[in-house]
Formats: C-alpha cells, sequence, structure tokens
DNA sequence: TGAAGCACCTAA
DNA sequence: TAAGTTAGGTGCTTCA
C-alpha cells in the first residue's frame, strides 16, 4: 500500500557502500515515516579541452571512486550561446567523493597539457538537495511512496559495517520506497510541535557555563498534548508535592535522560524555542559532554535515526541539526516578522501576545531553587511560562506558514530556509530549471571571487528617486508598478541565459538602457524570465483559488502560497547582483534596474505632460480632446507626479473646487490604463490608493491620509514612511507626539491644535519630575542595535557606552545583533557619554536631560512638519531659562482659546487647506510677538 | 562654521 | 556552510 507523507528532512545513509537516500516526513495518518531510497548517485560536470573520450578513460582510470564518466551536451552557465558544448558527466561512488576528487579532476589538464579553460559544474550540491532536485521533489512537499516496510535498525546494518547512529530509530513506519510521485495536497499533515527551555544555575549571576553550571530545570511545552499533558517540567531533584506536570528527578543526569526519552517518545517534528538554537541546544550538547566526561551515562538521542544532539558554529552563527525534525527558533523569525525596538522573550511576549513573562533575577536562581516553598514554585512557573511562549509565538502568531510555502514553491527544505536567506530557495529553483533546459550552473564562488565581485558591486545601480514636491497636498494618486523588477525581466527577456557574451544572434537583440545586450526571447527565451512567468502565473491561479475557497485552513495556506510567491518572484533580482551567487552578472542587474529607472522617468513625463490635464464628465473620466469644446459640466483636472521611488508614483490632481474620492479614482483607473497601455507586459502600473492629503518632508519621507476601496465603501488609515514615527533609534515619546501631530494636520486639518499639543508635551517634559515620574522613563528610552564587536567601531556611540557599562556591571557582554535600550542623561560632556542603561537610571534615580529630549528628540521631527504649514517653530519651545517665567505659561491658555476659536471660524468660512497655511503662519506670529510683548 | 565621515535605520 | 540589492535622511563628532 502506497504511503502518503509530507517532507519534512532529507539526507543520506551508507548501505552495502552504496548511498541511500533517506526522506522524513509526517503522513496524513499522523504517523512519522522514514522513506529509504536507493539507487540514486552522486555526480557532476566536468568542462574540459582536448579529446574528451581520452580525458573520459583517464579520470576513470585514474580515480578509482569514480564509477562512470559520459559524454553529455550542455549549455556553459552564462551567456546566450547557439549550440551545446560537450561536457563530461562524472559520477561517484560515494557523496563524499565528489568534493574530494573535483579539485583532483582538473589537474588532469596539466598532466595532459591541454589548453583552455577547464571547469568544473554543480560540483558542490548537497546530495539530498540533488535528489530533490533531479526528482521534482522538494521541502514539505506530499508524496506518494510505493514500496515495502523494512525494520530501518535492520536494513541500514545490513553490509553497512555497522553504522553506530542507526541503534535507535524513532520513526512509526519505515518503506523502502520502490516508486515515488509528488501528489497534491493542499493540507499541512498534523504535526507535532514542541518547545523546551532550560534553566541553569550560573555562578555568582553571570553567564552560565556548561563545565561548571548545573542545569537544573527542563520545560516543555507540547502541541498536540504529549499524554495529557500541555507543559511538562524536569527537575534535577527530588520534591514532593509537585503538580502532575512537574517530574522530579533524582539528580542532573537522570533529568537529561528523561529529556531525551521524553524527545524520542513525543517524536516532534518542529523542535522549537526561543534562542535554542544559540543557547539551549549548545549547553545541552556540551553539558551532556561534561558529565559524560565525568563518567555520568546520557543517551542523547534526538535525531529521527537516533542521532544525538549537536552543534556546529561557523563564526558567530550557530547551526543546529537534528536528523528527521525542524529546529525552529522563535527568535530569528520574530526579528524577521515583526519591527520591535527589543527582541527579548520579555518585550516580544508582551508586545505580540500580550502575556507577561515571569521572572527570576539570574542573581537570585541559587536561592529560589533551594528553597522548598513558594519561591521554587516561582521558579518552575517562570520555567513552564517561557517554554509556552516560544511555543505560541510560533502557533498562535503563525509564524511557520509563510516558510512552509516558500519551501513548498522553491523546493528547498524548511530547515535551510527557516535557517537561511533567498539564496537557498533561488538555487534551487534555478538548477531545476536549468538542469531542464541542459545548462550547468557553477559552483558557489570562493573568498576570492567574492571578494573581487564585491568591489564591482559598487558599479550596481539602483532605483530612481524623484524629488518630491515637499509640503503639503491634496488629492493624491498613489499608484505603484506589481513587481516592477520581475516584470521588467520578463518583459525584456532578462536573463544570464540571454545576455549576448561570445555568440551573438542574428538579428536585433534587446539594449538596455544600462549597455549590454540581450537576445530577443524569438531566439532564445531566458530561463529566468520563464521561471518568473510560471511563479507569476501561479501566484494568479493561487489568488483566484483563495476567492473560491470557503475553507477556512485552506485559505490561509492559500494566502501563505501566494505570499510566498511574492518573496521568490522578488528574490531573483538581488540575486544577480549578490557577490557570493552562483550566478552572477551586474550586466544583468544593471540591465534590471536601468530598465526601472527610465521607466519611472518616462512615467512622469508621460503624466505630467501627455496626458497634463484629464476632464472630468459626469462619471467618466476622459483625456482632454484637443478640438473639444468645454462647456461648464466639465471639470478639468490638473495632473502632476509629486513624488516617485523606484516603482511607485504619486500624482498630484489640482481642479476648482473639491474632488469626491469617486472622481479622483476614476482618474486613478484613467492613469493606470494609459500608463499600462504603453508598456510590454506584463509590466503594469496598479491604482492603490487615494491620499486625501499627503505630506511630503523628503525622498523615503512622508504621510499619506489614505482612502483605500473596500467592501463597497472607502477605508481611511495614516500611513507614516521613514519619518521618526517609525524609526526605532527615535523614543516612544517623538513617535507618539509626531503621529498626533499627523493625525491633526492630516485627518483634522488642525494645524493650531497640532501646535497646542506639541507645547504641551514640551511643557510636560520640561516639567518632568525624575523622582515621581519613573514611568515616563519608559517613553524616553532609545534603542540602537549593536552591530559590531567594540573594536571594530571607529568611532564612539551611545548604545556602545551602554552595552560596556553593563559588562561592566553584570559582566555580560551583550551580543552582536542585540538591540540596546538607553535614555540620556543629564550632566557635561558629549551625548554619547551620557547614554545610559535605563534600569539603572530608574533604580539609581539619574536624572535624565531633559533639554535633550526637547530639543533634539521632540522639536527636530514636529518642525520638519509644522514648517511645512508656516508655523514659527520658535514658538514651540519655552526654553529653561524661561521656565521660571511662570506668569507667562499661567496666561498662555487664555490666549490661545481666542486665537483658537477666530481660527476655527475663518477655516469654517474658506475651507480648503491652502488656506490654513496662511492662517497658521498667523498663529505662530501671533505667538511669538506674546512672548516679545511680555 | 560647515564639510566630511561614521553609524544607523528605513524605502523600495 | 553567513549574508538578496541600492538610495537616502539624519544625528553626532571631528577637523579644517
Amino acid at each position: 500500500m502506497p504511503m502518503d507523507f509530507q517532507i519534512l528532512d532529507a539526507d543520506y545513509e551508507i548501505v552495502d557502500s552504496s548511498p541511500v537516500i533517506r526522506l522524513f516526513g509526517r503522513g496524513a495518518d499522523g504517523k512519522s515515516v522514514c522513506c529509504f531510497v536507493p539507487d540514486f548517485e552522486p555526480y557532476f560536470y566536468l568542462k574540459a579541452s582536448g579529446d574528451l573520450h581520452a580525458v573520459a578513460r583517464l579520470i576513470k582510470d585514474t580515480f578509482e571512486q569514480v564509477k562512470k564518466v559520459e559524454i553529455v551536451e550542455k549549455f556553459e552557465p552564462v551567456g546566450y550561446q547557439k549550440t551545446k558544448i560537450e561536457m563530461l558527466r562524472i559520477t561517484t561512488g560515494l557523496p563524499r567523493d565528489v568534493p574530494e576528487i573535483r579539485d583532483e579532476v582538473l589537474k588532469i589538464q596539466n598532466v595532459l597539457r591541454a589548453e583552455g579553460d577547464w571547469q568544473v559544474y554543480e560540483s558542490d550540491i548537497l546530495f539530498r538537495n540533488r535528489f530533490l532536485i533531479d526528482r521534482d521533489l522538494g521541502g514539505m512537499v506530499w508524496i506518494s511512496a510505493d514500496g515495502k516496510s523494512v525494520d530501518p535498525v535492520r536494513y541500514l546494518k545490513a553490509g553497512s559495517g555497522g553504522s553506530s547512529r542507526c541503534e535507535k530509530f524513532a520513526c512509526d513506519a519505515s518503506i523502502l520506497g520502490s516508486e515515488l510521485k509528488r501528489i497534491e495536497n493542499l493540507t499541512i499533515a498534523p504535526l507535532k510541535y514542541f518547545s523546551f527551555d532550560i534553566e541553569c544555575l550560573p555562578l555568582d549571576g553571570g553567564m552560565p557555563s556548561p563545565d561548571v553550571s548545573p542545569i537544573v530545570m527542563i520545560s516543555f511545552s507540547f502541541e498536540p498534548e504529549y499524554k495529557g499533558h500541555k507543559t511538562l517540567i524536569l527537575l534535577a531533584k527530588p520534591a514532593d508535592g509537585m503538580n502532575g506536570d512537574v517530574l522530579p528527578c533524582k539528580d542532573e543526569t537522570e533529568m537529561l535522560n528523561r529529556f531525551f526519552e521524553i524527545f524520542c517518545e513525543y517524536d516532534p517534528d518542529i523542535v522549537a524555542g526561543y534562542n535554542h538554537q544559540d543557547f539551549d541546544i549548545p549547553y545541552i550538547t556540551d553539558r551532556v559532554k561534561a558529565l559524560t566526561a565525568k563518567g555520568e551515562v546520557i543517551n542523547p538521542v534526538v535525531g529521527r535515526d537516533g542521532s544525538h544532539i549537536g552543534y556546529r558554529r561557523f563564526g558567530l552563527i550557530t547551526r543546529t541539526e537534528v536528523k528527521g525534525r525542524v529546529v525552529v527558533d522563535a527568535l530569528p523569525l520574530v526579528r524577521r516578522a515583526f519591527s520591535l525596538k527589543q527582541y527579548t522573550l520579555r518585550a516580544v511576549s508582551k508586545e505580540l501576545l500580550n502575556r507577561e513573562k515571569l521572572d527570576v533575577p539570574p542573581l537570585e536562581m541559587e536561592e529560589h531553587w533551594n528553597d522548598s516553598g513558594k519561591k521554587f514554585l516561582k521558579f518552575v512557573d517562570y520555567a513552564r511560562r517561557d517554554a509556552e511562549l516560544a511555543l505560541e509565538l510560533i502557533l498562535d502568531l503563525r509564524l511557520l506558514d509563510k516558510y512552509i510555502a516558500l519551501a513548498q514553491v522553491s523546493g528547498s527544505l524548511l530547515q535551510e530556509i527557516v535557517d537561511g536567506g533567498q539564496t537557498s530557495m533561488v538555487e534551487t529553483l534555478l538548477l531545476r530549471e536549468f538542469g531542464l533546459r541542459d545548462r550547468v550552473i557553477l559552483p558557489k564562488p570562493g573568498d576570492e571571487l567574492s571578494a573581487e565581485r564585491y568591489d564591482m558591486s559598487s558599479d550596481l545601480k539602483g532605483g530612481e528617486v524623484l524629488e518630491p514636491k515637499k509640503g503639503l497636498l491634496e488629492n493624491v494618486l498613489i499608484l505603484d508598478y506589481k513587481s516592477l523588477y520581475p516584470t521588467i525581466m520578463m518583459a525584456h527577456n532578462l536573463c544570464y541565459t540571454t545576455v549576448v557574451t561570445r555568440d551573438r544572434p542574428g538579428g536585433e537583440t534587446i539594449k538596455p538602457p544600462s549597455g549590454g545586450e540581450f537576445v530577443p526571447p524569438e531566439v532564445y527565451r531566458g530561463i529566468v524570465p520563464s521561471i518568473l512567468e510560471d511563479l507569476l502565473n501561479q501566484r494568479g491561479e493561487t489568488k483566484k483559488r483563495m476567492r473560491r475557497t470557503s475553507d477556512e485552513n485552506e485559505y490561509r495556506v492559500l494566502d501563505a502560497t501566494q505570499l510566498a510567491i511574492k518573496i521568490l518572484l522578488n528574490s531573483f533580482y538581488g540575486y544577480s547582483g549578490y557577490a557570493r551567487a552562483r550566478l552572477y552578472s551586474l550586466t544583468l542587474a544593471n540591465a534590471v534596474t536601468s530598465f526601472g529607472r527610465s521607466n519611472i522617468l518616462n512615467t512622469r513625463d508621460l503624466i505630467n505632460s501627455d496626458i497634463g490635464k484629464i476632464v472630468l464628465r459626469d462619471s467618466a473620466a476622459l483625456l482632454l480632446d484637443e478640438a473639444g469644446e468645454l462647456s461648464s459640466q466639465y471639470r478639468i483636472v490638473e495632473l502632476s507626479v509629486a513624488y516617485g521611488d523606484t516603482d511607485s508614483v504619486f500624482v498630484h490632481c489640482r481642479s476648482q473646487g473639491d474632488l469626491s474620492l469617486e472622481e479622483v479614482s476614476l482618474i486613478g483607473n484613467r492613469i493606470s490604463k494609459i500608463v499600462s497601455a504603453s508598456l510590454p507586459d506584463p509590466m503594469e502600473l496598479e491604482f492603490e490608493a487615494i491620499a486625501k492629503r499627503a505630506v511630503l518632508i523628503a525622498k523615503k519621507r512622508y504621510a499619506l491620509w489614505l482612502f483605500e476601496p473596500r467592501n463597497s465603501g472607502w477605508e481611511d488609515k495614516i500611513k507614516v514612511k521613514g519619518m521618526e514615527t517609525v524609526r526605532r533609534d527615535w523614543c516612544e515619546l517623538t513617535s507618539i507626539t509626531l503621529n498626533s501631530v499627523l493625525e491633526l494636520v492630516l485627518k483634522e486639518g488642525d494645524v493650531d491644535r497640532a501646535v497646542e499639543h506639541v507645547r504641551k508635551v514640551v511643557s510636560d517634559v520640561r516639567n518632568l519630575d525624575p523622582r515621581k515620574d519613573t514611568d515616563i522613563i519608559e517613553k524616553l528610552v532609545l534603542t540602537r542595535t549593536l552591530t559590531r564587536k567594540t573594536e571594530s567601531y571607529k568611532n564612539k556611540q551611545p548604545h556602545l557606552t551602554v552595552a560596556e557599562n553593563l559588562k561592566k556591571r553584570t559582566g555580560v557582554m551583550p551580543s552582536i545583533g542585540t538591540r540596546i535600550p538607553f535614555v540620556i542623561v543629564a550632566g557635561k560632556g558629549l551625548f554619547v557619554d551620557r547614554a545610559e542603561d535605563p534600569d539603572y537610571v530608574r533604580e539609581h534615580n539619574v536624572p535624565i536631560d531633559v533639554d535633550y529630549y526637547v530639543k533634539k528628540q521632540i522639536l527636530p521631527p514636529v518642525e520638519r512638519i509644522l514648517e511645512v504649514f508656516g508655523v514659527n517653530v520658535s514658538s514651540l519651545d519655552f526654553d529653561s531659562k524661561q521656565k521660571g517665567l511662570f506668569d507667562f505659561e499661567a496666561k498662555k491658555p487664555e490666549v490661545k482659546k481666542q486665537e483658537k476659536e477666530k481660527v476655527s471660524a475663518q477655516q469654517k468660512s474658506k475651507g480648503t487647506v491652502q488656506e490654513e497655511k496662511v492662517q497658521c503662519s498667523e498663529i505662530g506670529r501671533v505667538e511669538q510677538r506674546s512672548l516679545f510683548d511680555f
């Protein structure tokens, strides 16, 4: 009977001195499966010169690992080629033979004194990936495997000389697959998830070290439950009167053995945790080693094939692998998915789950552990909560959905996708498609070549950013190009395989503004453009199915799929300019961006000049007809591009009197149609939304009051880009204040109230009582990422100061990549030297530098906006010297109120925003005058 | 006093 | 066995 399952992981094992692929997965029936697939052989390609038959014979005779050398016809990786050339396909006995002999075969060239350049191809593809690519399988794909069931331990031992790794096998079922078929299934297998978290007893509250600091507790959280338990806590000591989910053990060794037993017995597909990739897993591994060295007996099996817990460190990065399962660390996933000020489990749980982490400070852990009453129970609950939170982050926030979809669409294994970036996905897709088109792919470049390319990359130019019409605008259309770079590549057949390098095609070529030449699709349809086209079609299809389905789960899977496809579509351009890519082409990357730049410039000119004006008549938008006479029932709308960045254009619509949202959207649709019609397929300018009001401050900095069509009505929201509200290196008070100002200015059109609000905030801060207002410190915290080692900084940095203080006080230096919170405290000297840890400031009542917050955090961003409205910004702050002039402040509200009433009356009578500008500047002056009068 | 350079973060 | 890309604003410090 064939067995259906979803592929979670793949690797190989040697049986009878031949490699056997192992596919690990979870079946629709809930059973974990291992499927053995023999008879797949490792190979790579060699481009050689001279008599290939002779070369082939020599290679076969020289290397005993080589099983077969064939002559095949292939295209080289880069450049348009009229014909294939002959290459050697070298098959070896074992996967590890490939890296071993790939350098050796190149030396044959010297032996033969052959001319030309020899080159190996596809010599560094992991064997499991080679298999998945060649068999059209991939991560999280459903397959139906036919074959007979086998005893995995006996099977692996047969003739392999006894692999020590297969004493124990943790799958529910194993089969020897004879036929594998990919099947369509829109569900996700009933995966088993668990998370775990360890608690160690550190010496003097510092960092625990696995040599000396014991692990005292391990907490689990399960989904679905394990033997009726949602959570489980293992203790490294005996204890009485514990809950059913607390398992006291004799000692640490027994606890660790229980941990591994539960690991295998539960048999999770997803091994979750928070920072466990960098901390818990390496710690357990090292601790087991330390205890074993002392003579303790621990059997640390975690893999589905009986393999042990372990990790590897590459520089700063730790990689852990658990055979047959997927290790998912919530920390990097949360980092990628959400822009937060801090990524401690505490901050993340609060922000995203609205749940509190419990806490036991490191210095008190020993006390809590040795207690037998409440404190001990608190410690247990603390451990339990940490495990729960890690799993909740992944499940409640559905963090894995996107990655599962990316695995399915790209064909890479889930673990690679969760761990890595876009590279592995793009390469998997390229390898598959190149293979089908008889084209080989280069190995990954070494450090030298990468460095060389990195230097060249400085002449890769990017997108075009149009100078914004700074200030306040009404009725702005937001349009953007749908998937600009991918559609450019499709429209112009831009590809590694179409760029003219050696062979010249007969007819015309495509010439991008950046230079270079590409053959048209009739001559050779580029591989990347066809991959993109395929992805684009898949995405359209997926979206169609989303509209059809009523099943909630299916909808979610489909939504994740279309999002994954979008990510993949946008990954190819970046990859082509990436110095460590297998296929790197500056000509290609530059062609894409240069078409992009000329496209947005053409669009601007088309809208400004060719369209220029649009005539609104009845309910239809028409182009202004030169000959046509216009009666009073027509309205002319003048169009001009107010801003644009890479793939977007903001079009300002001006006409006499108000324009309704419906009228503006008619214009938007019209522009979209006209511009799209002038472009090659599948490029398309899409009408996205209307900004009733827009404040453009600078390139990449603006705020919009947006209206988007939503089921037969309009939905409005404020969208802020690039300004301090969305930047994490400004304090919360800045973003709150700025948001209020933007809201008042954009939605209410009430600059006056915005000014008043700012004054209030400023005076609140100036009058801050640090002893009483400790909670406001929270709003004054700035954060910045520690991006490098101390010695690599050329200049002092505030967060570096704080990180070093932390190191002095606790002995622990925050690791690279950590966001460091800090506040600026009062005193003399440089800003960088006055940065301090907020906790320290709270505990020690250190005074805050109020003047800094007013002058450097609140005012500059607010001024940049209010200046646009002609507000005299010097009236916003009462300088610290004037703070003593209490009378003035007391009088202020009266003056304000009068002015405000006057203004709002005027506003009502005139109404448009243009006039407000004048009125507002008057307010500014009035205040200014009263200041002097006083 | 203002330009130059570093550092960070964001837009696309 | 680390890593998609460039464009651009702003603040702080140093130095001519």
